[in-house]
DNA sequence: CCCCAATATTATTATGTACGCATATATAAA
DNA sequence: TTTATATATGCGTACATAATAATATTGGGG
């Protein structure tokens, strides 16, 4: 991004990350998975949602290599799998929410002006 | 995502962040305004694309807070809206990149076990 | 081997989104 | 005001993706 020009593959790549990146469900998954390891029945209780769209949204964040998972029994214990994540998420996070409170600055000044 | 929950407006705004660099053409387009501020017409050229779909997604990267814009007669100037994109892109480049190194590393073995 | 529990996969449907084309808006110059 | 240039928007089509329900697979215990 900063100066190298990246192949297309590469940029393919990234943008997948990003994509996958991109789904409110899947934050929630990485949130509670940032929070400790767990089963894909613990992600099911904690996000109280259903096992198969757990366990697909699993496998996309598998795929981009954004969680780990071992066997353990016949349960698969999944983990955060890029040390990059935490950054990145703060980065994010910080960011939108300044910009949050930028659109609710403007906002109110708005209202101050307008009535 | 390190430890606070974040509200379900949040999440999906930063969901949409993510979503919104999730596109290669986009990243293109982020990429070429690291290299500096240009015009519409300037990225069209850069990016040999058609203008319209250009314009478009300009729009939504100025939705989500990722460029900003000024007029100067009657082009209008892009820029990169926000100082942590550097610093993520260059995060998520480099993480996609080793972790291509490795699925190469991998298929290397492979074939050095199996052949 | 059979059964049960945990997880994965498939099929279906509904919704979202990118692209290209045509067209609209805005601003500057003649 | 008319014309030309730069940019934005609307529309239709093709394709990707999410959610749910039903089903398959995998591994452990009896």
């Amino acid at each position: 991004m900063t100066h190298l020009a990246l192949s297309d593959r590469t940029l393919e790549l990234v943008a997948r990350r990003f994509r996958y990146l991109g789904e409110p469900f899947r934050l929630r998954i990485l949130q509670s998975l940032s929070r400790g390891e767990k089963t894909v029945g613990q992600l099911v209780e904690d996000l109280d949602a259903n096992q198969p769209n757990v366990s697909k949204h699993l496998q996309m964040l598998l795929e981009a290599g954004l969680v780990s998972r071992r066997k353990e029994g016949t349960s698969r214990v999944y983990s955060m799998g890029d040390p990059m994540l935490l950054t990145l998420c703060d980065l994010v996070c910080r960011s939108a929410r300044e910009r949050t409170e930028e659109d609710l600055a403007e906002l109110q000044s708005a209202q101050a002006r307008k009535p």
